[in-house]
DNA sequence: TTTAATTGATAGTAATACTGTTATATTTGC
DNA sequence: GCAAATATAACAGTATTACTATCAATTAAA
């Protein structure tokens, strides 16, 4: 993975920034320290002054990338699913068995991750930790509609719609296909949420995956 | 469900509020015109405040049934699983068929609700449209922890017990029953903010419900 | 090297999330 | 029915948040 994409660019829409962060050292840095800044205090706490204080830059240049801390989730938030989805079409694109496709996939969108490695500046590892407790910050907003109108959720939209195509192709009379599919991305990140937090009510943990479950319950409902 | 109720009262974690809003007229005033105004403008812009206005009261008195507004979030979102999980008992405890016994409970915790009648001072509805878009914000922060082990989240994991138990007794032998309970609990609560917000990536809408698409994966895996 | 663009420093504002104090109601116990 | 206890309202005050605006200092591009 390394090499492969050592001169690709993950793009994610133009509206949810001021100024394309990519294009910059400043910008850089703001992903980089910001990834790293909301996994330390959470995004609740996490401040544009105290992003700067730690980039040793001012807040109101921060501001110049990124209108609020919500548009710099939705940024985080979209790079994530867009680098996934690129591991998706990438690891299953010349699977010609449909349901070894399928079960690649699922993999994909499940696992947790465990290498920081493809892109310089972001740390993958802490980026999956963050999509586990703040994604759904992302959406659950009084403003999601209009931002859904800009495009903010495309990718995430188009990463769950190339799972249930895969899932009408191994049964294509399965009603539920969409609702599986979005089903299995969410569910997957509540999962690793409670076998962090509520190990009471998952059978997730350190044998037994978030992947598995949802592999078993798709072919079994699928079949 | 009106008068058998009539002189129940749902009971929620004594730590979560300062002050019972059940043993005073305010109480009932701040939690009955706080579910209304978190609807109206969402969590996030909810203050005591805009409540205090709202219900004619001062800020500081709410202050003194609840230390934040996180803490009032909690109190509702207990009650509302404590609701549930009541109804799921009542409704399910004379089943013996044990098939139709989980039928019913799935029905009970994905289905929406659409009558307001039980409590004088809480809408239920609107309630169960504050759980669908709020509820992730009560346990998706850095004090998670430390408020699960002072018992904010009991009545939430002990109805995915509960469900939990179910499906083990319709098949012993499946390994993922705890996963597969909370993941019927949550995933209704998603379907059902897709269905409003992000149809192309759900097949819920008026005809086909969460309800429909949980009973139909339960039992096709469980079988 | 001049100009343009970017960043940093500073100041300022309205709102948030509280805490504290004191006065005024309201309830309760006798 | 009245005093004492309790609850609520009114007001003041603080540190922080989430910005916006202005202008000076750097840095990059033509």
């Amino acid at each position: 993975m390394i090499n492969l994409l050592s001169n690709l660019k993950i793009s994610v829409p133009e509206k949810i920034f001021l100024k394309d962060p990519e294009s910059s050292k400043l910008g850089k840095r703001i992903i980089e320290h910001g990834i790293l800044l909301i996994e330390e205090i959470g995004f609740d706490s996490f401040t544009f002054k105290k992003l700067g204080v730690k980039i040793g830059s001012n807040e109101s240049s921060i501001y110049r990338y990124f209108e609020s801390k919500h548009k710099l989730l939705l940024y985080l938030t979209s790079w994530y699913w867009a680098w996934i989805e690129y591991q998706l079409v990438f690891a299953t694109h010349n699977i010609s068995d449909e349901k070894l496709q399928l079960e690649k996939a699922i993999e994909i969108v499940t696992r947790s991750i465990k290498e920081d490695s493809t892109f310089l500046h972001i740390n993958e590892v802490i980026l999956n930790r963050i999509i586990i407790n703040e994604y759904s910050k992302s959406y659950l907003t009084k403003e999601v509609d209009a931002e859904n109108k800009e495009g903010y959720f495309v990718i995430y939209k188009r990463l769950v719609t190339r799972l249930r195509d895969m899932i009408v192709k191994i049964n294509p009379k399965y009603t539920y296909a969409s609702s599986l599919a979005s089903t299995i991305i969410e569910g997957a990140l509540h999962q690793h949420f409670l076998k962090d937090h509520f190990k009471s009510i998952t059978d997730c943990d350190t044998t037994t995956t978030p992947t598995q479950f949802f592999t078993d319950l798709t072919f079994n409902t699928l079949r």
